[in-house]
DNA sequence: GAAAAACGTGGTCATTTGACCATAATCAGC
DNA sequence: GCTGATTATGGTCAAATGACCACGTTTTTC
């Protein structure tokens, strides 16, 4: 059904065919186009969220117009905007993709039920949760401690990956720092 | 048994009488003087801590030796290194009293048969996870997107009852912001 | 495949910020 | 209440950073 769901689970749980199956059928796919926004600041964020293939990012617009990136998530990872989704209020934050992506989205009450019904699916959650937690702290820590160049750095090592598919002035703008420190910084680090 | 903690649970709470005094009576309590850790970088996080009374905060030292402060827990407020108490490993980070403060602990045994006994704590509990998440979440976007007098500003906002018990040094340093840079807004709004 | 858009880099310059130091005022602890 | 420690502020100066702009290259999109 949702082939790369499926073997996400299969290889993240413990989780049964049958189980696999059952929350699979609940998924309701979409593609999107590059840039395109799958949740828009001011609508309320109704669906969790998994990115089978691409790469979405969630960011928030400042009184300038300038963006920044709260978070990215890449192909098996999961989004949503937490408050708006539990509070069922209106969302501040902007969801895109950076490049042509396909996700996964369940309805809040439909996975609420799959929640209820197959504990180890809620166990997945929570370890999501944890996760979640453990590093907004730590970014926040190397968001107040590091130099510009630490925190590319810190962000080459976490999200490898990422480094090639991002454009820079995005990775900037998750860092915190402007367009140009970040070339400066690559400028030198060429000179080594 | 613990009165300050009791008035709490009554007010934020519907826990029954007998629940608080159930709760209550497998914390024990500690009185930290100002600047005395509770906990130490290095060790593990065993328990949950309520404050009473005083102020906590939650600090990690960089490789300079300076300070950078992750969280501020006054009276009437939960804390702990959440990933070292999860997962029983050394804590990265120090809780020290900013002033002199009373804590109850309850040890993590204890706290999860309470949390399993007793669905109204359970709930209580999420309900402040959730909120740390959200706070969080806001606390990334100020720190990436507003100009330090926008933190100072903000800061003050949230907190308006900190501002007199905390040095400007700490404010600074949980802004993300050095000591000269604060006083000099200080300045600058004297003269408005 | 061609046109348009987005991108990465670099130059310049003004501004902000931090490091270091000194000093006066305030506070904590006995 | 007294003493020593801590704190807030300000001066100076160097360094880091960002805003603005231009240009050549790469990537999208149709």
């Amino acid at each position: 059904m949702h082939p790369e769901f499926e073997k996400y689970l299969k290889e993240n749980t413990n989780l049964t065919p049958d189980d696999i199956h059952h929350i699979s059928s609940k998924a309701v796919g979409k593609t999107l186009r590059r840039n395109e926004l799958l949740l828009q600041s001011g609508n309320v964020c109704k669906q969790k969220v998994f990115i089978a293939k691409g790469l979405l990012r969630t960011y928030s617009i400042d009184a300038n117009g300038n963006e920044h990136i709260l978070q990215f998530a890449p192909e098996h990872s999961w989004t949503l905007d937490v408050e708006s989704y539990d509070k069922e209020i209106p969302a501040e934050t902007n969801m895109g993709a950076v490049e042509p992506t396909e996700v996964l989205l369940w309805h809040k009450d439909d996975f609420n039920n799959l929640l209820s019904e197959v504990p180890e699916l809620n166990k997945l959650s929570q370890q999501i949760i944890s996760r979640n937690i453990y590093y907004s702290r730590q970014r926040m820590l190397t968001t107040l401690s590091a130099t510009p160049e630490e925190k590319y750095d810190d962000f080459i090592q976490r999200f490898p990956k990422l480094l090639t598919r991002l454009p820079l002035r995005m990775i900037a703008s998750y860092l915190g720092i402007s367009i140009k420190t970040l070339t400066r910084i690559r400028h030198n680090q060429l000179q080594r």
